[in-house]
DNA sequence: GTACATATAATGTAATTACATAAATTTGCG
DNA sequence: CGCAAATTTATGTAATTACATTATATGTAC
């Protein structure tokens, strides 16, 4: 049936205009469910992506502002996400040494372990898996990619 | 360049898992963009989601219970969006006569004026002008309906 | 018809977000 | 060097959100 029987709405301008509508509602799916399995690891979707971002960082430490840079929603406070992350014990903070404005930014072991629990139920994050072939996965993200200007 | 450059990340598990970040990082994109642009027209983005659908009812009415069914982001309170509409003089409200449980919204002429302001720079709404074929924004289309399962 | 389950909407509360602003440091230019 | 501009992070504030709870009405079983 598609996004016209998602979103009850047979009609759209275009097929443009209908891809913007079927993206920010697949998506706005997939962000729920995201939102529903991190909670019961304790975070956000926004302390996961930048736990990850740090465990590919891993050992070295990332400054907030290539967190922001890096992360999948640029957050106009990753201070505070950092500082929940801090308390929680998952990340360490320490003002640079070669630049004293900045604060890099490091995950802990507790850190690496909570993402390797998490690791296990990964694919919930994935799209497409058991309804797409590969082939048709990669098209999707060539699309993607494309449509974004960023090719 | 693709995803890999926009977030600085160069290795995934998979494509499924690119899809499912790549998709998140495009919607967040034109999600920013959408939110600015209302902005400008003082409505956010489920304010404005709300009154397109009453607009394809108009002139009949719609309960509330309706509108969460229809909307884009599966709103958890859509009353208060609603009544932040009423505030605006954009939509009235009146509990229904058929069922006094629950309430019909309708559009107002003053909702039905701004909606078509916003007309005129809905293709800031769109996917993939410029950028992709026709053909090939269908194949997205196509793509994100079967990945979600909804064929 | 009464009682209990269900459905619909509204509201209280805590957490999150965007955005403007502030504070601290570095950079660059004369 | 000295001072203004730029950079990096943190914070104050208002608005928004998720979720649980409440209020009201409807449906159903007996």
């Amino acid at each position: 049936m598609g996004i016209e029987n998602d979103i009850k709405q047979n009609k759209f301008k275009s097929e443009y205009q209908k891809a913007g509508i079927n993206l920010m509602f697949t998506v706005r799916g997939m962000e729920h469910k995201h939102f529903q399995l991190l909670k019961k690891f304790g975070i956000t979707p926004p302390q996961f992506n930048i736990l990850r971002i740090l465990r590919g960082q891993y050992p070295k430490a990332t400054t907030v502002n290539d967190l922001i840079d890096r992360m999948i929603d640029k957050a106009s406070n990753a201070s505070r996400i950092v500082e929940k992350l801090r308390a929680k014990g998952m990340v360490e903070r320490n003002t640079s040494e070669s630049d004293r404005r900045a604060v890099d930014v490091a995950i802990t072991a507790k850190g690496l372990d909570l993402l390797k629990q998490v690791d296990n139920v990964e694919q919930e994050f994935y799209f497409g898996i058991g309804t797409l072939s590969n082939e048709e996965v990669k098209q999707l993200n060539a699309l993607l990619d494309k449509g974004r200007g960023s090719e």
